[in-house]
DNA sequence: AATTCGGGGGC
DNA sequence: GCCCCAGAATT
């Protein structure tokens, strides 16, 4: 069986409608893949629109504040994404007269930009003949020849070899490299899946070794993972008004620059903090209300965090006594704001 | 080669 | 609750 033209053939029948699926701006796209980046379409698509109808172009986006690029893009995490795409837009407007780069060298060396997204601008945009290689596609590939290498290098190399391998050279038809492509990445997400792959709907069934040997939960094999870190952290409600106190986080370091509200990490009984060093610490006077628990995760760490409310005292960065950059910010414009995903779950109970 | 970086959908 | 996602940059 012809792999190529019966994925591509079942593509055409099968494809998700989605919102990047109906242009072929590469802007448009290149947005798309990188708020997909270890990210599900579910949680893209209201982000995207939201996205491309504030910064339409690349160099609407190069004009735009990073702030404002951030505050777009808070709540889908990642946020090194945002600004490399704030300073790769501005690359291009500077260097590539405002196109993206067709040339894959070119596109690589801009911020944020890696061989996933590359290949998969420079094929979907621009049919070029590149190869991608992402967790579907690696799930696919691992089931459908057998790969039952452990996760690592070596496989990725074997996988990324056999993209460039499979990837047509030229268009024809329902076959082309973005179709090709897509078809793989929506086979892993729709069919092959991670857990119960549905082999019956499966266009690939016949050929595929795992399913021939019973292997399909077997492969890919999974990578080690961290063992969780759990945290205490107490979050302070300040209102005045209709006003709420916020606190701007480091220039560096996990969700730097963003907004949150005041935020302490409890130690634990080794005296350690994880997520809020003491040095960046803040003081406040915890009120007595709690107003509520939250749950949340970052990464391989485990948040409870306990809401309070209280009239905050001045907010200062523990250890270098410098105060920290604070603001008062109405409740209607929070939304605009680049606020962490802990502090707009711990307000979402709040009001 | 390992770690770091968010958040949530889906099972 | 756990898994893992249309990865890239840093160490």
């Amino acid at each position: 069986m012809q792999l190529v033209p019966q994925l591509c053939a079942w593509f055409a029948r099968h494809r998700r409608d989605l919102p990047w699926r109906r242009t072929r701006d590469p802007y448009a796209i290149w947005i798309s893949e990188a708020m997909l980046q270890q990210t599900r379409v579910e949680a893209v698509v209201p982000y995207y629109e939201r996205f491309l109808a504030r910064f339409p172009t690349v160099r609407a986006l190069a004009e735009a504040s990073v702030d404002d690029v951030v505050a777009a893009w808070s709540g889908l995490g990642y946020y090194r994404r945002a600004r490399a795409l704030h300073a790769a837009a501005n690359e291009i407007a500077e260097q590539h007269g405002g196109e993206l780069p067709r040339d894959r060298d070119a596109f690589l060396a801009l911020p944020g930009v890696g061989p996933y997204t590359a290949g998969a601008v420079l094929s979907i945009a621009h049919g070029a003949s590149e190869p991608v290689v992402d967790g579907n596609v690696a799930r696919v590939f691992s089931r459908l020849f057998g790969y039952d290498d452990e996760p690592g290098g070596p496989l990725q190399r074997k996988l990324w070899s056999k993209a460039r391998e499979l990837v047509p050279a030229r268009s024809s038809g329902d076959v082309s490299p973005g179709a090709w492509n897509q078809a793989l990445m929506e086979l892993g997400a729709r069919v092959c899946t991670p857990r119960s792959p549905n082999c019956a709907a499966c266009p690939l069934a016949s050929e595929c070794v795992a399913r021939r040997e019973g292997k399909t939960a077997e492969l890919p094999r999974p990578a080690k993972r961290r063992a969780p870190i759990d945290v205490r952290v107490e979050v302070l409600v300040a209102e005045r008004g209709p006003d709420v106190l916020l606190v701007r986080r480091p220039a560096t370091g996990r969700m730097a620059r963003m907004w949150e509200l005041p935020t302490r990490e409890v130690p634990d009984e080794d005296g350690r903090t994880y997520l809020w060093p003491s040095r960046h610490a803040v003081a406040f006077r915890a009120g007595e209300h709690e107003l509520h628990a939250v749950s949340h995760a970052i990464t391989h760490h485990r948040i409870r965090a306990t809401v309070h409310a209280a009239t905050a005292g001045k907010v200062r960065s523990r250890a270098t006594g410098a105060a920290l950059e604070t603001r008062w910010a109405h409740r209607d414009e929070l939304d605009e704001l680049g606020l962490t995903g802990l502090s707009r779950k711990a307000l979402r109970g709040a009001f």
